[in-house]
DNA sequence: CATGACGGTATCCTTTTCGACACTATGTGC
DNA sequence: GCACATAGTGTCGAAAAGGATACCGTCATG
């Protein structure tokens, strides 16, 4: 069972940072959040964009976001089975937190390939 | 030992938001680095601000943000120690980051009392 | 008949996180 | 002599996170 974060937010009086992290932190969560800014999403889509995410832990994230509130499940009752994966409007109105993530990202983290395939 | 985190950014291409992710996440960073843009702080202010931080927690925190390069630590060589901590620039340069954060939480995020002591 | 795509579950196991608690050194005040 | 403040460190153990792997049902394709 996915195991809802955030239960407790007791840092000190007005951190509601902390409490933003809760929702955005988990491995892959990020990055699923910054797909779905682009477009709605297939199950499988999302996994072929983030290959070192297994199937198990993708399912986990997208759980605990559906249960935030901040993604929409929509099941098509069709034989291949499709499900797709949307932004709510609360999802959405994250995009201000993912595009400064990205920003300062971009500008300050350096993914080394060298050092990912070193430790892997 | 606190064990660096971020060791593997490997997450799909250009998918620095992880990378950021992992330098904030983590237990209490997010509030230390709240309460470090307002103003250099002792560690026991520091502390002070965040009760429900155990002192070995803020210092693991402390010591991996140093490691990051986003603090500075300065030791007076006092007799009652004192030490200072403020952020560095790239600390600074997370401003933005840590005030999307805090706005999103201050519009999305309920803090209920009951449930924090509930919780504890 | 076997294989693959789809969107998952279930189970197991290892690693990481984090909280509790005790302990350190030094100097000051009582 | 004792407690207190400062800024830590060390050890322990529970719980959570996360990875590996196998399995499910259905339909189409070869």
């Amino acid at each position: 069972m996915p195991r809802i974060r955030h239960e407790r937010f007791d840092c000190s009086p007005g951190c509601t940072v902390e409490g933003t992290l809760r929702y955005i932190d988990g491995k892959w969560k990020g990055v699923v959040l910054y797909h779905l800014l682009e477009s709605t999403l297939r199950f499988n889509e999302i996994r072929r964009r983030i290959p070192n995410c297994t199937q198990r832990m993708l399912t986990n994230q997208l759980r605990e976001m559906e249960a935030d509130g901040l993604i929409a499940r929509k099941v098509y009752a069709e034989v291949p089975p499709k499900v797709e994966y949307s932004l709510t409007q609360r999802g959405k109105s994250l995009e201000p937190v993912v595009t400064a993530l990205k920003a300062w990202g971009d500008a300050n983290v350096t993914i080394d390939p060298q050092r990912s395939q070193a430790a892997a």
